[in-house]
DNA sequence: GAATAATTGTTTACCCTCGTAACAAACTGC
DNA sequence: GCAGTTTGTTACGAGGGTAAACAATTATTC
């Protein structure tokens, strides 16, 4: 563990909060997450409800718990981001026949095409926060961020 | 614009969630996030209060206005925080000889201490999350991540 | 087949983080 | 001296999220 003498000068454990991973994630993602808000404009999507309506597209018929489950958070806390697209008329709650409990999530025409639009705004947007990176550099930070989320341990 | 139809049909818009660096971005974040608050235990900082007390003890006598936008917070948000942090006599408000608007914010040596203990349980924290990585890798992606931070608009 | 356990959607209550607006006190420029 | 600005602070609300409880329904177990 010991080293020279020499390199205890820049490695005495004096780290900054700037070389730390989760630090510059943080301030990164607020960044992204400000400018996606910004790119839907006044009456669009958050994140979250974005997020919802994408994977609803992705997997019709996908249940409530399930859809939770892959976003990651509660199943109540779904409620209201279904509740809100629905009463946007954009998806709708179906009963399925074998199970009386679940509500299988169908996206809309209208739910298509918001999404359809919404996504070519977020790509746009894309565009322009990382305008700074090749194509290449942004590959690669696309990649290790998924291998980030590859070690998640729940 | 128009691509060939081979290419088309990997390339028709149809764009993924996962394709998206925003969304990666924000997942790696909750992940992390979620760790550091395991690895801080109980009664240890939350992120923004730790990053209050790094930035104090790395600028001692730095005006709260000051922290604040270095935090890219407001003024308000930061009042709390300083009071959680000055209640646990781990910094104290002090008062400038020239300006007495100001509290300059100075770490006790119970601050400095702390800091340092949580600088090494979120250090040891970061090794864990991101085990699956090699060095090169953690670079690679602190520097893309910094990078993201240096196009920003505001 | 009856009892017990697990799952689904929901409501309610609560916490954390943050912004906005207003304000008094203090400072600056002229 | 006076208008304008800055600083710290409070109050309020929005937004995102969890945890606990609940009824309805389905699965499991004996």
């Amino acid at each position: 563990m010991s080293k020279h003498a020499l390199e205890e000068a820049s490695d005495n454990g004096a780290t900054d909060l700037e070389d730390l991973i989760g630090y510059n994630l943080k301030r990164a993602y607020i960044i992204v997450q400000s400018g996606f808000r910004d790119a839907q404009g006044e009456g669009g999507f958050s994140p979250r409800v974005f997020t919802a309506l994408a994977l609803t597209v992705k997997f019709p018929n996908i249940t409530q718990s399930a859809l939770a489950r892959k976003m990651g958070i509660e199943r109540s806390g779904l409620v209201a981001i279904v509740d809100e697209l629905e009463s946007k008329a954009l998806l709708a709650r179906a009963r399925v026949p074998g199970d009386r409990r679940v509500q299988a999530l169908v996206p809309t025409e209208a739910g298509q095409q918001a999404y359809d639009a919404a996504m070519a705004s977020v790509r746009a947007h894309e565009q322009d926060v990382f305008s700074n990176m090749s194509e290449s550099e942004k590959k690669m930070l696309l990649d290790l961020l998924r291998k980030v989320r590859k070690n998640e341990v729940s």
